[in-house]
RNA sequence: GGGCGCAUAGCUCAGCGGUAGAGCGCCGCUCUUACAAAGCGGAUGUCGGCGGUUCAAAUCCGUCUGUGCCCACCA
């Protein structure tokens, strides 16, 4: 043995491989190879190509701000799936583009202005628009770059924006073709009104909120004729039109009909019978203002009301009268005032917690407000939506997501589409002067001439979004990237965006394409969370910039953590700790490839045939194979995280730990065992490489071609099974008896690592000790063992031994030297008792008939494979035991 | 009010009828010529409580408790 201790980890036997460097340096390989593999083109889609499509897009992110660690998970998953799919031969699609996100967009600009001290109105319009545009250029630039970093391999020329020329059109056309086919309609209904945004927004842009209020108790009319009202909206009383009471009510009945005194008004307003009216809840009064509440509206429809507006669209009381020009919250407080003064507040306020809408972008108060609106007759296309996943034409992953989609796609309202915003596409409607109103196509020509103006609302930005699938490919143009790339293959997106986004998709899809879906299968991914499973907040203070941790351990890492965080449909919970692991384990490829060239490995030439191989070889490439089957598996399944778990164990504890160490050996002796193995660790590593790819595409880049000498992993060939010559199975090479006979040496190995362990002996120091191995199938691994051991021939003094059964044999292992007795007693004993339960259990289990009549014969199996183990191991370590100094074969 | 989900090792989660798993963390010992961002060894759980089905339950059923999310309503 050479005594050569003092070399230090700068220097030495790694000067034999000067491509790589000791320690992986993320920094300085990513950034190049991404720009390497744009300008080859591989990430391109052709619409001629004969080869099978692969199409997903991309869920296009706002162009406001920048992409967070939620967007950077999508995208792992998405260019994970298109990547492995790229290799498995598919002309594979994934479009990029962004979304112009109407509302959220342009609040964001508005600020901006306001920080110069102006309004869009001091701009005007067109000039807003421009801005916008301006905005959206920096923007945009900012998240195309990140998505650069992260490595995703979307096809850049076809980079679309759901304001661009081509889009609109589509936007256009699908508006015109659901007007024509009376989908479309103008109507006044209540809505959920913006009052600082100054746009109604749709339900689903509603948060509602838990707000403190105060509900208190209003007498409106005298004497005999008068009723108990409560609210805690007391300004809309100046609209109210009506109190209702429930048909049924005795107390009531009598004034049904009648006329009371409105207070503060001087008008009378009527008494009616409605069964929306819930008895039992405050007085079982309802005072009704149509224009100012959604079930007022109703009622006030239903007994024909009239609908009187106290509000404008700032939430100002319109009303002439003491209260004109009052904001609705000072108005509020100022009428509970007058109320109180002419003695009409019957009970003092108390207080009174409800939920309240809020706006999604801007957190104001909503107001419901009564106003003329452009809708999405929904019916018939929710049906359909709703029908091609219940029958099956479309998936939804996991399946438990199925109740939420129908839950929402059942009971869809009209969808109001129309926005008072200034960004957006403009409704394609012409007013004339008389009235009249002309929906106009992208081929037609706008009504020019005197009173002709066009629609001044913009359309709901999900309206664009919802054409994505195909608006991105060309329609309403029959080009041949639709007919290629359409339907997409999948679509990924997260469970939240569910109703917004997907519902969308599937009913314009439906429709416009002639009732074939936009995607066979909807993936749905959790949202990204912290450490401690709470959600990511700017104001929390706990989200994270995924560029920082890309910086600080490399885009591998941070795609690597989240993948294996991936269960489908669940949140994802990431900390930084986690990224630092997923770096180690980037460095572990790195070193283990640097082994492997130190070595000689290589993928050049066919594999040895199986009658050359090791049984360490064939246990290796028997693995393999499983690896490779339940990688697909899990691919095919969207179990990213079992793929990715499945690949670390593999590549650490099998390869790395195992097949490296148990190889050394071999690779010292050299001749041509050592060039059997060279060749085999090629092919391992060449597999597992490729099967990474998809995860972790920097790493295994610059691992793998330099490992092969080719071009590019990114458009090597998916792993298939691996072949041995000579060994030609229809599953492809498997070796029981391999994975077998090393599981044994590894039992071996571990029991007498744990023995040194608990003796205290020095890891690094060697034992005299006799290795015999003699007659077993573990012979041929004595060098290995050996070698992984530190064991030198045996030498004089005490001899302790360890000894396992394998293939009918006894391994008798001396150990000699100094041995601490106690400790290695208290050891045994240990072992002793858990064998002798171990046998216990497994005898009962095995007396029990009804066990043996119902159980699978595996788990039956297993049980009795259990109890020759716990056997053989009492005999073993009774004799152990035995051949201690002063031992008598017996415990204590 | 309705619906869905979750409670498993210190933390975050897999497992979902056959004798408890991972990552990180923790405790030892080691710079053993790929890697200390490493190696080797070790400890840690009445699988939320209670009942039931079964030869067998973390796993199925019921129930309670805690917790999260979605929807609806809220005068």
């Amino acid at each position: 043995m050479t005594e050569n201790t003092q070399q230090s980890p700068d220097r030495g036997p790694m000067d034999s491989a000067p491509e790589l460097p000791t320690q992986y340096a993320p920094a300085e390989v990513e950034g190049p190879l991404y720009e390497r593999w744009v300008e080859r083109g591989y990430f391109e889609a052709d619409a001629k190509s004969d080869k099978e499509p692969y199409t997903i897009v991309i869920p296009p992110p706002n162009v406001t701000g920048s992409l967070h660690l939620g967007h950077a998970f999508e995208h792992t998953l998405i260019d994970a799936l298109t990547r492995r799919k790229r290799m498995q031969g598919f002309e594979v699609l994934w479009q990029p583009g962004m979304d112009h996100a109407g509302i959220a967009t342009q609040n964001v600009v508005e600020r901006e202005l306001a920080k110069e001290g102006k309004s869009r109105h001091d701009l005007g319009r067109e000039a807003f628009v421009e801005r916008v545009w301006q905005w959206k250029a920096e923007s945009g630039g900012q998240i195309s770059g990140q998505m650069r970093r992260l490595g995703d391999g979307v096809a850049w020329s076809r980079e679309r924006f759901t304001m661009d020329e081509g889009l609109s059109k589509a936007v256009q056309t699908i508006f015109k073709k659901l007007y024509d086919d009376e989908l479309i309609y103008r109507a006044e209904r209540i809505i959920n009104w913006c009052p600082r945004c100054l746009t109604a927004i749709s339900d689903i842009e509603v948060e509602y909120q838990d707000d403190d209020g105060e509900l208190v108790s209003i007498r409106y009319g005298e004497g005999d004729a008068s009723i108990v009202v409560a609210t805690t909206r007391a300004e809309t009383m100046l609209g109210d039109t009506a109190v209702a009471v429930h048909p049924e009510d005795e107390r009531y009945k009598h004034l049904v009909g009648t006329e009371i005194e409105l207070p503060l008004t001087g008008r009378r307003i009527p008494v009616v019978a409605d069964e929306h009216v819930d008895p039992e809840f405050g007085t079982g009064a309802v005072k009704v203002t149509p224009a100012h509440d959604p079930n007022d509206f109703e009622i006030g429809r239903r007994h024909d009301l009239p609908s009187l507006t106290v509000l404008d669209e700032h939430g100002v009381i319109t009303v002439h009268g003491p209260f004109l020009g009052l904001d609705r919250f000072e108005a509020r407080s100022t009428i509970v005032g007058a109320l109180r003064a002419e003695g009409r507040i019957v009970a003092e306020k108390r207080p009174y917690t409800h939920s309240v809408g809020h706006c999604s972008r801007c957190k104001t108060t909503l107001e419901p407000r009564q106003s003329m609106q452009w809708w999405v007759k929904v019916g018939p296309l929710a049906e359909a939506a709703s029908k091609a996943v219940r029958e099956g034409d479309v998936a939804i992953h996991p399946k438990e997501m199925e109740s939420r989609y129908f839950g929402w796609v059942d009971n869809l309202h009209d969808w109001c589409i129309s926005r008072q915003l200034w960004w957006g596409h403009r409704i394609p409607v012409w007013y004339g002067p008389n009235g009249e109103m002309v929906c106009v196509g992208p081929d037609d020509e706008a009504p020019t001439g005197e009173g002709w103006h066009q629609e001044t609302d913009v359309l709901d930005t999900w309206f664009s979004s919802g054409l994505w699938p195909f608006s991105t490919l060309g329609w309403p143009e029959k080009t041949e990237s639709v007919a290629k790339f359409y339907p997409n293959s999948v679509l990924v997106t997260g469970y939240d965006i569910l109703f917004f986004w997907v519902v969308r998709m599937m009913m314009f899809g439906l429709y416009a394409m002639d009732g074939t879906p936009p995607f066979h299968t909807i993936a749905l991914h959790g949202m990204v969370r912290d450490q401690f499973g709470k959600k990511m907040s700017k104001s929390f203070g706990n989200a994270v910039n995924p560029l920082d941790w890309m910086d600080k351990y490399g885009s591998d890492a941070v795609r690597f953590t989240l993948a294996r965080g991936a269960n489908p449909g669940v949140d994802v919970p990431i900390g930084e700790d986690w990224v630092q692991g997923s770096r180690n384990f980037a460095n572990k490829l790195w070193n283990a490839t640097r082994f492997a060239m130190m070595n000689g490995a290589t993928v050049e030439g066919e594999l040895p045939a199986a009658d050359r191989l090791s049984a360490t070889d064939r246990w290796i490439l028997s693995r393999l194979n499983s690896v490779v089957a339940e990688v697909d598996a899990y691919y095919d399944d969207y179990q990213f995280a079992k793929l990715s778990d499945t690949l670390f164990h593999f590549a650490w504890d099998e390869v790395f730990d195992w097949y490296v160490e148990l190889s050394k050996a071999t690779f010292a002796k050299g001749g041509p065992e050592a060039e059997v193995s060279r060749r085999v660790l090629g092919e391992v590593l060449d597999v597992t490489l490729r099967l990474l790819h998809p995860v972790v595409p920097f790493v295994t880049e610059t691992l793998w071609t330099t490992l092969t000498g080719r071009e590019s992993v990114v458009i090597a060939d998916w792993p298939a099974t691996v072949l041995v010559p000579g060994a030609d199975a229809p599953g492809g090479f498997r070796d029981a008896a391999a994975e077998q006979e090393i599981a044994t040496v590894q039992q071996v190995v571990t029991e007498v690592r744990r023995f040194r362990s608990d003796q205290g002996l020095q890891p690094g120091q060697k034992v005299p000790a006799r290795l015999d191995l003699t007659g077993t199938a573990l012979a041929a691994h004595e060098d290995a063992m050996r070698s992984l051991l530190r064991l030198q021939p045996a030498g004089e003094g005490f001899s302790a031994t360890a000894s396992l059964p394998v293939a009918g044999a006894t391994v008798a292992l001396d150990l000699s030297g100094t041995i601490d007795v106690e400790a290695e007693r208290k050891r045994l004993a240990k072992a002793l008792a858990a064998a002798e339960k171990d046998k216990a259990q497994s005898t009962a289990k095995l007396g029990n008939e009804a066990f043996l009549a119902k159980a699978a014969e595996a788990a039956v199996e297993k049980i009795r494979k259990r109890l020759e183990t716990a056997e053989a191991d009492i005999e073993r370590i009774t004799a152990q035991l035995a051949a201690l100094p002063g031992g008598n074969g017996t415990t204590a």
